[in-house]
DNA sequence: TCTTGAGTCTGTAGTTACTACAGGGTTTAT
DNA sequence: ATAAACCCTGTAGTAACTACAGACTCAAGA
C-alpha cells in the first residue's frame, strides 16, 4: 500500500509529513519562508530529510500548536541556531505570549456573554422578528450588552 | 478644518467611515463583495450614502464586532433583506456561533495553562537553557502538559 | 518488460477580511 | 489661483497555509 521511499535514515517529503502529522505542503512552505532549511536531494531532486530536519520542524509544529506565530517561532530559532540564547530572552517572549493568550480569552468572554444574552432574549419561535437582529441594527435590549 | 461634503442626508465614503469609526477601505470592500449595495453616486462619480447604508454598515460592522464571519453576516442579511425571517433561524446561527466562541474559549484556556506551567519552569536567568525550548523539542517537563 | 498507481517536483492561485498604495480627478479653503 | 484634503480606480500585500495543474520518478504486479 503506502510505500514512501527512504534512503537510510533519511526521508521524502511525505514521510515527513506523515510522521509528523503535518501536510505535505506546509513542509514546502516552512521551506519557503526559510524556517527549515532547504533539505538535501535525491539524484531525482527528491528532498531527503534528517533527524535534525525532524526535530525542527516539530519544534515549529508545537510552537505553532502553542499559538506563537511564525516569526515568533523564527526568533526562537535563531536564539536556538545561535546557541547563545539566555533562558531570560525566551522567557520574556512565553510571557508575552502568554498575556496575548490572556487578553484575547478575556475579549471572548465578553463575547460570549454578549451572545448568549442575545440569545437568551429569543427563544426562537416563529416570529418574524428576532431581538438578535435588534441587536445588531444598535436596538437598546433589556439585558446590559457589555462594551 | 474637516469639511466633508455632504448633500442633504447624503455623505461621502469618508464621512460615512467616520461617522461609523470604520475604515474607508473597508466600505469599498464591502461593496465588492456585495454585502454593502453599491450606492448612488454624484455627478462626478463620488459615492454617496443615506440613512438605509449608515444603518446597514452598522449592523454588519456591530456583527463583525461580536465575531460573526462575513458569510453569517450575509445570510443573516439575506434573510432579513427577504424580510422572510424567522426568530427561529436568526437563533439558531446565534446559538452556532455561541458554540464556536465557546470552543475556542477552551482552547485557549488549555493553551494559558500550558504557557503558564512552560513559563513557570524557568524564571528567565542567564543560564543558556530554557525549559520552554525544551517542551517545544518535545522533551518531557515535570508539570502535565494538558493535551 | 511494460504498465499502473502512488509519490514527488515546480509554480501559481485561492483562502479571510481587510489595508495600503499609486496615479489620477474633484472640491474646498485661503 | 492654488494648495490641501477629498474621492476615484485597480492592484498588491498581510498570515499561514492549502490546493491545484502539468510533468517527472519510482516501485511493484502481470
Amino acid at each position: 500500500m503506502k510505500k514512501l521511499p527512504s534512503t537510510s535514515d533519511f526521508v521524502t517529503r511525505g514521510r515527513l509529513a506523515a510522521e509528523t502529522d503535518s501536510n505535505i505542503e506546509t513542509i514546502r512552505y516552512y521551506e519557503k519562508i526559510a524556517l527549515m532549511p532547504a533539505p538535501r536531494r535525491s539524484e531525482s531532486g527528491y528532498r531527503l530529510y534528517g533527524d535534525a530536519a525532524r526535530r525542527r520542524l516539530r519544534f515549529i509544529l508545537r510552537g505553532r500548536e502553542l499559538g506563537f506565530s511564525i516569526e515568533e517561532l523564527r526568533s526562537l530559532l535563531s536564539l536556538v541556531d545561535g546557541g547563545d540564547y539566555t533562558c531570560g530572552e525566551v522567557h520574556e517572549m512565553t510571557v508575552e505570549h502568554l498575556e496575548n493568550v490572556r487578553t484575547k480569552i478575556n475579549d471572548l468572554q465578553r463575547l460570549e456573554r454578549t451572545l448568549a444574552n442575545m440569545s437568551a432574549q429569543c427563544e426562537g419561535g416563529e416570529v418574524p422578528e428576532c431581538p438578535v437582529i435588534d441587536v445588531l441594527f444598535g436596538k437598546p435590549v433589556l439585558g446590559p450588552l457589555e462594551k
